[in-house]
DNA sequence: AAAGCGAATGATATCGATATCAAGATATCG
DNA sequence: CGATATCTTGATATCGATATCATTCGCTTT
């Protein structure tokens, strides 16, 4: 019997099974079970010699049987959403730090993260999860709709307000940033304010509704100036369409720190002072922002921290414990522009 | 009944088996399990039947129940090395990129991709896979050294030279890398170039012995001024305290793109123009590098071929299939630096 | 017409773990 | 001392899929 498992050509590992060490232990594999589950049905001495056994034959429980036994996985499945719908590629730094949060905390709890990257329908090995993390543009609601149907716990991150059935939302609170950023445009007596976005995401339309609504509260009304394209390029432009349209404007509020880098760039090209003549805040508080020149005022978002929160929410819903949706503070971050 | 399965909680949602849809479909399991696998040994006629019903009744195949069966997991875990060995942090757009890469091509050939961030001992759950991709710095072969010793397949992302008993490497052919910019600086005329880097980490020293080697064929020895982090502010220091040293130079390979605008930035400061004084490339082609100004002259990496790369690797070893290490080809992007 | 063959399907065992229920050993109580 | 409670262990069934071997049926072959 243990001649004939040992002579298979075996391309894989021998790995011993409960079964294997029941008999080593001179006892039932459902005591090994047990004893390897700290279960206190078995007595103390019994449960450590199986222990040191286990550990000194290298055993290693088959994830797969248990998981089979139980009905559960222990895995939670992260959904990147690849299509890139705004010239952000999604492999960019910021919610990649998300993922580095979310594996942390996934990993310490003892789940396992499953990365999936969405290419078109439901991907099968989904089902397999117990719960479901959907990280997107935030632009595409079909994503979200289209997991909704599988079942399963999900958190989702984006803007608020997309709460749907069968799932809650984490995110960036997108409002307070604009809202905060309209603040410091009003303390330092800014009335020609700019929004450089596109307000089809529904994360930077919640930046603008902040920014307009603290804005009308002391009678001003920015300009909306719409850009798809989050690039140095497209904030060059934008200043300069200003520029050529002859609008007058002494304060920009952009959507991404490469926007406002680029804008600052075209300002001083017209020379213009920032930020003495037109002030610039951009968003995301990318790691270049500091060390540009001038530094960059911006937003800044904490996306490992949103990463852990997001973990923590889909183990919760997994557990049956209630949730809610929640959006993270952000802080503006004042430095020279 | 249907009134039940709306009702419940839902927990868990009823999910039929191979079992129930033998039963509507009035064949046996093992026919339907055939079917679904799209077996030759089943009649064209009832695998159409059977699958038309699975689809209608929504069936989802039990992944653990069939990696049990059959003895693997269609997994590949994906460990990312946590410890930031040297400024960056691992959370940063380019080995993520390379995520992007290997997530894409394993899903498509069916696997599953398992996030393992290591903290400390290797973890439980990558025993369950079928391979594994270690993602590193490449600073610290113990990591290499402790996944070795779980006998699975295993393509490490690194420098090459560091192939071990049962793993291959794959990585960008950082020497390669550092001829070409001997080169390109040999070509221009440049004969007191200096490498900022840090040569302990074995892919950093590649590119120094490339560039070296590639020198010494011309006469020429360059200046190693070793920096260790690959920050903006480490570049201009390092320009800074070349200026103070009264070093005389005329070319820099910088071993990150951050380092070079960093100097860049130093150099403009100190009254030297770029490229007429000193000629700068970088390293990685970072997206900010062709918006700089100067556009940024830097060697780039296709990170998300590397994944790609990375994938097919692991995929071929589980195979069976005879794989080896390989290094990727790089580029040189002349730009105006 | 008997034998032989291939196509289609099924019965049963199995992968490795755990839940359930039963049972033996020991301890405690009236 | 017999009975009940407690502690510890085990036998068996089960999770949902697939491999192996057996079986049935129709059709060709001589």
């Amino acid at each position: 019997m243990t001649n004939a498992k040992k002579k298979q050509p075996l391309a894989h590992r021998p790995s011993l099974t409960m079964a294997d060490l029941a008999e080593l232990a001179g006892v039932s594999k459902i005591t090994v079970s047990r004893a390897l589950s700290e279960s206190p049905l078995v007595n103390v001495e019994t449960r450590e010699r199986v222990q040191a056994l286990a550990r000194k034959h290298g055993y290693k429980l088959n994830v797969s049987a248990r998981n089979l036994r139980l009905r559960r996985s222990h895995t939670v499945a992260v959904i990147v959403e690849m299509k890139p719908s705004s010239g952000r590629t999604m492999w960019d730094p910021y919610p990649l730090s998300l993922l580095g949060g979310i594996s942390q905390e996934l990993t310490s709890a003892g789940y396992s993260v499953l990365l999936t990257t969405r290419q078109g329908a439901a991907d099968a090995s989904v089902q397999a999860a117990d719960g479901l993390i959907l990280l997107g543009q935030g632009v595409r609601q079909d994503a979200v709709r289209l997991y909704d149907k599988v079942g399963l716990p999900m958190v989702v991150w984006g803007a608020a307000g997309q709460g749907g059935d069968n799932h809650i939302v984490v995110g960036s609170d997108n409002r307070q940033g604009g809202i905060s950023v309209a603040e410091r445009f009003l303390s330092i007596g800014r009335r020609n304010p700019v929004f450089i976005g596109n307000p089809d995401h529904p994360e930077m339309a919640q930046r603008l509704f902040g920014f307009v609504d603290e804005l009308a509260g002391h009678g001003i009304k920015p300009l909306l100036l719409r850009r798809d394209d989050f690039t140095l390029e497209s904030g060059i432009d934008a200043v300069r369409s200003l520029h050529e349209r002859k609008v007058r404007f002494d304060a920009i509020f952009a959507c991404s720190d490469l926007l406002a880098m680029g804008a600052i760039r075209a300002l001083v090209e017209l020379g213009l002072s920032v930020p003495n003549d037109v002030s610039v805040i951009g968003y995301d508080d990318t790691p270049l922002g500091a060390s540009f020149l001038p530094p960059l005022s911006t937003v800044r978002q904490n996306w490992q921290e949103g990463g852990i929160l997001l973990a923590r929410k889909v183990l919760a819903m997994i557990h049956n414990q209630p949730v809610t949706s929640q959006m993270m503070a952000t802080t503006l971050v004042v430095r020279s522009t």
